[in-house]
DNA sequence: CTTGCATCCTCTAGTGGCTAGAGGATCAAG
DNA sequence: CTTGATCCTCTAGCCACTAGAGGATGCAAG
């Protein structure tokens, strides 16, 4: 395997040059060798890297979150309690998003259906932002 | 009425102070009258409108877009398409938002379901991770 | 060999919607 | 009179990028 440029980096892994040179610059990507001519160069290991923060940026994880995963890892005796902990506790964070997203979709679908096409003075969205009462759920 | 502090204002309104005059900094509110002593007193159409602008939020609509509706609640006599348009957009956003989160969380179920708590090297989630290929939908 | 375009480099600043903190003035209660 | 809460302005930070300036290099076609 040749080593590969930024750019061809990018298109193995799916993830923008400008992405790849901010991980680096925050310390997700290691640093890699140059060129003569000052270009990064990368190898099988970065385009294995890069993959495992895409797939796990994808799912949601956070970058310190990835970070601890990565430091994991490379570490294969060591007990997963830690990568399972991260990883329920993420599935749980999700949970509420669904949740609360599927609140919010009920509210704003009663607010649509209810708007007859006349004027902002009858619109059924301005008077529902306007009062609070008008809600279902309080908790939002 | 009397003229309420900018806390009293955040209290009635359920807003914090900093974002109050975050708020004022991006013209999203209008600049309020002052005290001889430089501080900021509102009305109730301040109370009127922070809470619009609260519960806009609440719901997930951007500031953007909240301006815009802004404007149209205080035209009454104008057609309300702008505005009907403008939550059916979020709505379906919001739509999109709890589809692509429902397939993360199967994704996270299935990988945190299958880690028994043995080491980095057997762990599921690490291997998920590693391994686009595990995930049941390739659209994440 | 030249032309020209793609890709690469560094660096700075911007995005959204706040939040935190410094450093100081003023108010209200006891 | 003191003390603690609230107010003021201003700057910087959060997250995970994204955009753009201004310039160097590489590569293929003519």
């Amino acid at each position: 395997m040749p080593p590969l440029t930024i750019g061809k980096l990018a298109q193995a892994t799916d993830v923008k040059v400008p992405t790849i040179r901010f991980y680096e610059q925050i310390g997700l990507m290691p640093v890699p060798d140059r060129t003569e001519s000052d270009r990064r160069t990368y190898g099988d290991d970065a385009v294995r890297r890069l993959r495992f923060i895409r797939h796990a940026r994808q799912l949601g994880f956070e970058i310190k979150d990835i970070e601890a995963l990565l430091g994991l890892a490379d570490r294969p005796e060591t007990p997963c309690d830690d990568a399972d902990r991260i990883a329920r506790t993420h599935l749980e964070i999700v949970d509420g998003k669904i949740a609360q997203l599927s609140r919010l979709r009920d509210e704003l679908a009663r607010m649509v259906a209810c708007c007859g096409t006349g004027t902002v003075g009858d619109c059924r969205v301005i008077e529902v932002l306007s009062d609070h009462e008008h809600c279902e759920h309080a908790n939002h």
